[in-house]
DNA sequence: GCCAACGTTGGC
DNA sequence: GCCAACGTTGGC
């Protein structure tokens, strides 16, 4: 799950002491990846975007379920929808909770060196989804990465 | 700041 | 329903 760093990052995560609710997705895919892919109780990586460096910098936890995104709805939000219709909400939001921070960021550089990762889509050249699903091998090469 | 990639919009 | 134009993302 990416997040630009100046706009929330993983300390501000850390800091919450609490679930804090992962907003403003407008985009389809990532959409139905938060409704239908992500499980209560899925962890998930942080990654920073647009960063200096981007990448991997720690882990995060799904609780509760999928709700409708309130800043749709808000037209003081910069992710206000006009167009979402009130009885049939187009955007979702989820809850996540801090699990935990690694010792130093898993940039993309890194992460194309790591065996395993060939196909890992946040790889993928153009892709720009802000979630993407991960499997398990992948999961478990960036954990031992991060350990490593 | 550039630009590739790709999603969205809207005219027809 | 096609597709060109436009907007956004995000690495570099």
């Amino acid at each position: 799950m990416k997040s630009e760093p100046d706009v929330y990052s993983i300390d501000d995560l850390a800091k919450a002491k609490g679930p804090a609710m992962w907003e403003g997705c407008r985009n389809y895919t990532v959409r139905n990846f938060m409704r239908d892919t992500m499980k209560e109780g899925d962890l998930a990586f942080f990654y920073h975007s647009n960063a200096d460096p981007s990448g991997i910098v720690g882990i995060m936890k799904i609780v509760g379920e999928p709700y409708p995104d309130p800043t749709q709805f808000d037209p003081n939000s910069e992710y206000y929808d006009a167009k979402s219709p009130a009885e049939q909400p187009r955007w979702l939001a989820r809850d996540v909770v801090f699990v935990e921070k690694f010792s130093r960021t898993l940039t993309l550089a890194d992460l194309r060196a790591i065996p395993g990762l060939e196909e890992m889509l946040v790889l993928r050249r153009g892709q720009r989804l802000s979630i993407m699903p991960v499997t398990e091998d992948e999961w478990n090469a960036v954990i031992a990465a991060a350990k490593a």
